[in-house]
DNA sequence: ATCAAGCATTAACGCAGGTTGGTGCACAGC
DNA sequence: GCTGTGCACCAACCTGCGTTAATGCTTGAT
C-alpha cells in the first residue's frame, strides 16, 4: 500500500482489497508542484478535492495589509477538505511548502466512493474531523500557549502526524519549514521564532537543520507544551507504536 | 418556520416541504441548559448530534494548568458537528453560556436524513464547512490581530452570524458573555479587554452593556479589523440584505 | 569570480499586553 | 438589614515579544 492515505486511514478502521483499489483508481489525475507555489489561491473557484500524495504544503490566509497566516499544514495522506466543491469560491489559498505531488480527485468520483463504500466513508469523515480538531488545537494554541510552549507543541503535533503515514524516522522527521514559515504559523515574529528555537536546542529538546526536525526528548517536550495528543484521534492503533516509541527514548 | 436550523440553511438553499419537516422532526429531544452549564464535557463519550435551538454556547478546551480557551461560538441553528459520532470521546467541551434549549439528534437519525434528504445533506455539509472556516478565521485573529482589530473582528462575525438566523435587531444583537469569556475567546487578558472594550466605545464604534451588542459603525469596524465576510459563505441569499443595511447605517 | 537572493542569526530598543491588587456596584441569599 | 459573590473597571508596574537594522552564510545565476 503505497498511498499514504490508505496508510493514514488504515489507523481508523481496516479497509477492504475492493475499497483501497476504489481510492488507488481515484488518485489518477496527479500534479507537481514546485516548493512555495500555489495549488489554489485564495478567491479561486473550487475545484475537486485535492490530495497531497507527496512534500508539504499549507493553507494560508492573507490579510488585505500583507499580514500572512499559515492556519493548517498538510502531510502526506492529508485532503484538503472533503466537500470543498459545495462552496463557490475558496475563502482561503493552499500552497506547497517544499515540492510536492497533488492528486486532483473529481467531486463525482468522490461522492461515488461515498456512494459504494460506507466503511471508506467513515474513514473519510474520520479524517476531516481530525482536521478540525487540529484547527481547533491550533486556536487554543496561539491563543493561550507562549511562544516556547506554542513551538514545542507544534512539532509534537508534526511529529505524531508524520508516525501515522510512516513518515517518521524514529523522533525523526522532514520538515521544510523556514523559519518566517514557522513565524507565520504560530503568530510570532521571526526573530522570536528564532529565540525560541534556539532555547528548545539549549534545552536539549529537538534539533532542527537541513529541513530535517529530530526530537531529542519528546516526553520532555509533551510535558513543556501541555501537548495532549487526543485531539489527534489516533487512538485506534497507533497507540502501542507510540507506547513502545516512548519506552525506546 | 421557527427552527433556527432551518432559517441558517435557508441562505444556502430552498428546502422542500418535506425536507423541513424531516428536519423539525427530528429535533424532539430537546433539553433546557443552565447557563455557565456543560452540555458535553472534554472526555465524554460522544452520544448524538447537538443543536442549539435557543441561547448561546461555546466550544472550549482547557489546559492541565487551568487556562481556558473558546474555540467556537454557536448560536441558535447551529449544529455542534454532525459526524462526531465517528470519533469516540469528546476531545472539548461543550458549555452553554447563556441558559439554552438544546436538542439532541440521534446517529441513526442523522443518518437517515442524510440518506433521504440529498439537497439537505448539502445543505447540512455547507453549514460544517463554514464552521470549518470560521474556525480558520479565529487562527488567523489571534495568530495576526492585535487586540483590537481582534476585538472588532469577533464583534463583526457574531451580528453577521446572528443576522444569518434573523437573530439581530438591525446592528444589535444579544451578546451575554463577560469579558473574561471574551478574554478566553480572543487570547487576551480580562483586563485588557476592558481596555479594549473602552477602546472601541470612544471611538464610538460599539456599545456592549447588559449583554446586549450594538454597532454604531459596522462600516468603521469592518475596514478597523480587515473583516471580509467571505469566509461566512453567506452570499448566496444574504448580501443584498446586507447591502441594504449597510446603507442604512 | 562576482553578485544577488534567501535565510539564520544577533543586538538594541520599544511597546502591547500581562500581572497584581485593588475599588465599587448590582444582585441574591439569609 | 447584612454579607458574599460576580462582574466591570482602574492604576502601577513589568515583560514577552515585536521592530528595525545589521551581519554573515549558502546557493545559484551569470
Amino acid at each position: 500500500m503505497n498511498n499514504p492515505l490508505l496508510r493514514k486511514l488504515a489507523n481508523f478502521t481496516e479497509l477492504s482489497a475492493e475499497e483501497i483499489k476504489a481510492v488507488e483508481d481515484s488518485c489518477t489525475d496527479v500534479r507537481e508542484v514546485g516548493a512555495r507555489e500555489d495549488v489554489i489561491a485564495q478567491g479561486d473557484r473550487t475545484g475537486g478535492v485535492k490530495l497531497l500524495l507527496e512534500g508539504f504544503a499549507c493553507r494560508y490566509k492573507t490579510l488585505e495589509d500583507g499580514r500572512r497566516q499559515i492556519v493548517a499544514y498538510f502531510v502526506p495522506g492529508d485532503l484538503c477538505d472533503l466537500r470543498v466543491f459545495i462552496l463557490k469560491r475558496m475563502d482561503h489559498s493552499i500552497g506547497a511548502i517544499a515540492p510536492s505531488k497533488v492528486a486532483t480527485l473529481a467531486p463525482d468520483n468522490v461522492l461515488k466512493l461515498m456512494h459504494n463504500y460506507p466503511a471508506l466513508t467513515r474513514a473519510l469523515w474520520w479524517s476531516t474531523l481530525v482536521e478540525e480538531a487540529i484547527a481547533r488545537e491550533w486556536i487554543v494554541n496561539v491563543g493561550q500557549r507562549n511562544a516556547l510552549e506554542r513551538t514545542a507543541h507544534l512539532f509534537c503535533e508534526l511529529l505524531y502526524r508524520f508516525r501515522a503515514v510512516g513518515l517518521n524516522e524514529g523522533l525523526s522527521c522532514t520538515l521544510p519549514l523556514t523559519q518566517v514559515e514557522l513565524a507565520e504559523t504560530l503568530g510570532l515574529s521571526s526573530v522570536h521564532v528564532n529565540r525560541t528555537l534556539q532555547e528548545l536546542r539549549r534545552q536539549k529538546l529537538i534539533t532542527l537543520d537541513g529541513g530535517k526536525l529530530t526530537i531529542q526528548n519528546l516526553k520532555a517536550l509533551e510535558e513543556l507544551s501541555f501537548f495532549n495528543p487526543d485531539y489527534l484521534h489516533q487512538d485506534y492503533k497507533a497507540d502501542k507504536a507510540k507506547d513502545v516509541e516512548r519506552e525506546s527514548v
